[in-house]
DNA sequence: CGTAAATTTGACAGACATCAAGTCGGGTGG
DNA sequence: CCACCCGACTTGATGTCTGTCAAATTTACG
């Protein structure tokens, strides 16, 4: 049976909730605090978690945050009630890595669905984690792909494609990290997308034109295994199962890329600075950032020397510490509340 | 048999060349320089056009251009050569309308993959042009969907959708233009998108979380027509054909938004707002903009005082003309070519 | 240990946003 | 039909944020 975790202090909202929940048969734990919700959290282990945003003591982003701390509830779907469709709450939420929203007054229907989409998506996450598990989907061919496919290693700043050349490879990231970046005419260079282990890339130019426009290279040593595009081909037009999870890749892709688009049009430099750093600590799950001064300025999509002015301005503020160059993400919270 | 006219001025690689396609099995027509091209395109109204950049007299761009003025070779792929991957040359021709790129020197795989591709995408654009025809693909579900689809008319300025909602219809374009667009916390606004008759959107929600990012208002009186999102989850869940549509659309999304994205990093006021104005030609397909002030600087991801100088800069310049509030634009290949 | 690369600091200027005032045109109501 | 008003557009003056260039310092690496 699925459990959830509603967390919330309005006693009437609550009650009224839990009521709707137990009804479409899902087992309820209720917390009246932020701090009782995060003990029950840990507790319980429910499969789902709903929480207010405003609430005493500590409210909705300290608990996604003392919980994501821990990693064993990294993977629980985490939903935020909010009193009104707040823009700007709901993309510092977003941020801080709520998988949804419900704004309040809702009704039944709308919150079942949301928590329906949640866990759906949630056990998909479990069942096909990684490169084994998607083509695991096509298992007749996973065995002829396995063997056939070639690992290239590239070593630390290695490009991997570069623009004008024509795609004939997937790409998936075995071992270490990959940044796709655009080369501006005035020789700058701005950072698309990052990918860790366990990250697909250039499928977006093999479902497009088959020309990339961007280029790869390595930021780290890394171990990348090539699948020829004749396979992603047949393996696309034979599974639709593979297709549609490379379309929610792309359209995920997609919102991140607009929330991007919108930050580097209209934030100030601190708030550039900020969100660079919070997606690269989305990205690669760590408190500690290792990337040198020029990456993290073409991801932020500023000049290098602003960057490490603002760093030093952060530094001084107590919102990072920086050792031998590696930064240290000390309030998470204030970075992602940074106004302009 | 289709034909293929090939424009290079440089006599081996253009025997060679035609060789090559001529044993492919292609009808090849060849021009010795550029004016001789269009001469040749227009009378022989060839499937597909490969052009070299570097002519003298009439270069690549030239052709193109000419080419467009007549609306009879719209839709004919054209596909650039040029010398080295030189990518602002890319970046430039593909906003002006290229299909794709070869960089020389190019080997006859190379050369036949992309022919075959923007080939079979021109018979694809012509066989599915619309709403009728994409769904058509799935003939037993079309005529129910016809009948239950409820259409919507929404006057300028009226909002469609916004952020933080949960999706529940994908939209079609059945007449006027809308815009997507997301609200920065300053207050200030960045189109994202923009859409005409023909056009889909809202697909991106549907196939990612559910719950909108962005905004939909009508830029000009509009007509919609409805179509339920469980109607179009079955219909991409029963029908691969249709998700491959979807996808391929995503895609093109995607790379259109990673070069808005370079460009509102590093470009000039000018280059952003020269940008801003080829997006819309090409988007609307017409010489004459008209849009309001505020949503051109949202296009750009500029203020809008400062668009209207700009403008105001362009028409001294004969760039452009302004008549009436209306956008004339007059020389289209310095746009494209503007310096930062 | 020496050299090159990466990072940091400093000084400076220019591009662009902002605020404010003014103009134009079109719709509305008397 | 005219006066009025409101919104869209334009122009002007001003300040500041942030990029650029240059130099200094630290770190990385063979």
């Amino acid at each position: 049976m699925t459990t959830i975790l509603l967390i919330e202090d309005n006693a009437d909202i609550r009650e009224n909730t839990a009521e709707i929940l137990t009804m479409a048969n899902y087992k309820v734990f209720t917390a009246a605090d932020g701090m009782e919700g995060v003990h029950k959290a840990f507790e319980h282990k429910p499969d789902l978690i709903i929480c207010d945003i405003t609430m005493p003591v500590l409210d909705g982003y300290g608990v996604l945050h003392m919980l994501h701390k821990r990693n064993a509830l990294q993977g629980t779907p985490f939903i935020f009630l909010t009193a009104r469709a707040e823009r700007s709450d709901m993309r510092k939420g977003m941020e801080m890595g709520a998988d949804d929203f419900i704004t309040k007054p809702f009704d039944a229907m709308e919150l079942l669905q949301a928590i329906e989409i949640r866990i759906s998506k949630a056990v998909q996450v479990k069942e096909s984690n990684g490169f084994e598990s998607l083509f695991s989907v096509a298992t007749g061919q996973l065995e002829a792909l396995k063997s056939e496919r070639n690992t290239n290693t590239y070593k630390k700043k290695q490009v991997i494609y570069t623009a004008g050349n024509r795609a004939s490879f997937l790409y998936y990231v075995l071992k270490g990290k990959v940044k796709t970046s655009m080369l501006h005419d005035n020789g700058k260079e701005l950072i698309t997308g990052l990918y860790n282990e366990g990250d697909y890339l250039g499928y977006t130019t093999l479902l497009e034109s088959g020309v990339y426009t961007d280029q790869a290279e390595a930021i780290e040593d890394a171990e990348l295994a090539l699948i020829p595009k004749a396979d992603f081909d047949e393996l696309i037009n034979s599974n639709p199962g593979v297709l549609k999870r490379f379309i929610e890749m792309l359209a995920k892709n997609m919102v991140e890329k607009e929330e991007q688009l919108l930050g580097i049009a209209y934030n100030s430099l601190r708030k550039k600075v900020a969100d660079a750093l919070l997606s690269i600590h989305k990205k690669f799950n760590t408190m500690s950032i290792d990337i040198s001064r020029d990456n993290l300025a073409a991801v932020a999509g500023v000049a290098k020397e602003s960057l490490i002015r603002t760093l030093g301005d952060f530094r001084d503020e107590k919102l990072i510490s920086i050792k031998e160059g590696d930064i240290l993400l000390l309030d998470l919270k204030k970075l992602a509340y940074m106004l302009n």
